[in-house]
RNA sequence: GGCCGGUUCGUCUAUCGGUUAGGACAGCCCCCUUUCACGGGGCAAAGACGGGUUCGAUUCCCGUACCGGCUACCA
């Protein structure tokens, strides 16, 4: 029989999840729900230095918009509570003092002061940063160096420490990673990783281990930035006696800045001009707002497929997937091993994408949130659907909406009058007059049925329907954009097309 | 510097040794549209480099170059 699937996604309550973040929750989830595992959140808040208030609440909003729902997690609860690493705290300590006890770590009692004077002592130009490995382990205060009952007497005074694991000489440590295959170490290139630190909280490296083995992690699923520590994660594993136990691994590529190189920051957002975070993030401490996807207007779906899409495919040139198709279709095997870089306009176009292919009731909602934060009030359900269904194939955010469709609910804000004023005559004038008496007197008040009238009436004046209809949207809208204007004079009806008309004479008249 | 990873159009990517190297985004052109879009059609655009292996390499191997990640009592 064979394991049952448990993977879980790991992160530090630190600020907001960018889309690296948000990538690997996907890949994880839809993992675990393909082979109807589980899937878990674990926060890793093990550094309280860089803990940050809110940051938790954040994470779970944010997977919940993206339609993600954790089986176990802090905020759900599980059958292996708590799951916040720091309520964790005294799991850790006898794994690490055990692994003391079997020699494969140690009690380091060098102080930052220590580690400063070793840096700066052993570096040169071809080793610009030492570390503390086997090399130099000899050379610094530690249960390696020190005697038994030095040791003792340090402990028993309470002497700050750490306990570093003891990285053995030129061994190969390999592993099969799900994505890159055979991954091959040589343990003399590693450092005696901190495992326990002075406040005795565990570091990432202990405490990953000890809660994937605790919590039956069968797969673990991260960043490709955690590949060099590996070798020590694996260590462990062997360590404490769990090899047999060990998740599966993947190593994610990397979501790569859109110009330039290296991994995508939201300092390329902010200074590219789009989301980085998932949604809008606050910072507690500067009290700085970050925009998000989210209200910048994407669709959660948009935004799950367009993170699916960085790195996955399934090999055919579908591109639009729900989350339902992905969870059938997706595999670590087809996950690429180069980062991809970030690039904003193609997700525009999913978003566009999605937004096309929802039903003016689907969209409502979300859209209503934009017209409000613009000051437009919407009463009219049947209005707004209406309005939704006639431009959203020109709207590419959500938020496009409220440039796309405010002149359904009020009059044009600004009138684009430059844009009829030099060719205006007495005629149009003359035209447009007899318009507003044939439109008051429509039997009908259908799109079909205006633009008969309309262009009847310009024949009679002898005037090409062309050189009248901008003018008319030009009234109705304000500018030259959106739907077909009798469209939209049926939408807005009889009484607000003539008063928009009237409006915009008095305007060319003064 | 060391270790590890990566490398197909500008970008995301397809290709399980034999293809005119395919698709999508962006760009450009045309059609549709008496607005702006949507849509339809088209153009342009790629195997980092050098060696092997092979009848034949984008694909397999090696080297070089370039890029990235890591090199914290951060994750």
């Amino acid at each position: 029989m064979t394991k049952k699937i448990r993977v879980r996604f790991a992160p530090s309550p630190t600020g907001g999840l960018h889309l690296g973040g948000v990538r690997t929750v996907l890949f994880n989830y839809l993992f675990a729900k393909q082979n109807g595992g589980d899937f878990i959140v674990r926060i890793e808040d093990t550094d309280q230095t860089r803990f940050v208030e809110g940051a938790e609440a954040y994470i779970f909003e944010t997977l919940k918009w993206c339609g993600i729902v954790p089986d176990e997690s802090p905020m759900h609860g599980g059958p292996f509570a708590p799951y916040r690493q720091s309520e964790r705290k005294a799991n850790y300590r006898q794994y690490a003092e055990q692994l003391v006890i079997d020699g494969y770590a140690y009690y380091a009692f060098d102080t930052p002061a220590d580690l400063e004077a070793m840096r700066t002592e052993y570096k040169t130009a071809e080793n610009p940063s030492p570390q503390y490995n086997h090399t130099l382990r000899d050379k610094m205060r530690n249960s390696l160096t020190l005697t038994a009952d030095e040791v003792a007497t340090l402990l028993a005074a309470g002497t700050p420490y750490v306990i570093r694991i003891k990285m053995p000489v030129n061994e190969t440590v390999s592993f099969n990673d799900m994505i890159r295959g055979e991954v091959n170490f040589n343990t003399s290139q590693v450092d005696d990783k901190v495992l326990l630190k002075g406040d005795g909280m565990p570091t990432y490296h202990l405490a990953v281990v000890v809660d994937d083995y605790l919590m039956k992690i069968s797969h673990a699923f991260r960043g490709e930035e955690w590949l060099p520590s590996a070798p020590v994660h694996l260590l462990l594993w062997d360590y404490l006696g769990w090899k047999n136990e060990m998740p599966e691994w993947a190593h994610l590529p990397l979501i790569l800045k859109p110009d330039g190189n290296g991994k995508l920051s939201k300092r390329d957002g902010d200074r590219l001009g789009f989301p980085v975070f998932a949604s809008d993030w606050t910072d507690p401490k500067t009290n700085e707002t970050t925009i998000g996807f989210k209200e910048r207007g994407f669709l959660p779906e948009a935004f799950v497929n367009l993170l699916a899409m960085l790195g996955w495919n399934d090999g055919t040139d579908q591109e639009i997937f729900t989350m339902d198709e992905l969870i059938a279709k997706f595999s670590m095997d087809r996950v690429h091993k180069g980062g991809a870089k970030f690039d904003y306009e193609k997700a525009k176009w999913y978003n566009h994408e999605w937004i096309k292919r929802k039903s003016a009731k689907e969209l409502e909602l979300s859209i209503q949130k934009y017209f409000a934060e613009a000051g437009i009030t919407v009463t009219d359900d049947a209005l707004l659907a209406k309005a939704i269904d006639l431009v959203k194939d020109r709207c590419t955010l959500l938020s496009d909406f409220v440039q796309q469709a405010s002149f359904f609910f009020q009059l044009p804000e600004q009138i684009d009058i430059a844009a009829v004023k030099p060719k205006w005559d007495e005629k149009k004038n003359m035209f447009f007059a007899e318009l507003i008496r044939a439109y008051e007197l429509s039997s009908v008040w259908e799109a079909t049925d205006l633009e008969t009238e309309f262009k009847e009436l310009a024949a009679a004046n002898q005037l090409k329907p062309g050189e009248l209809m901008l003018p008319l949207r030009i009234m109705l809208v304000g500018g030259k954009f959106g739907p077909g204007v009798f469209e939209i004079a049926a939408t807005i009806g009889r009484h607000e097309t003539i008063t928009r008309i009237k409006k915009v004479m008095g305007l060319l008249h003064s």
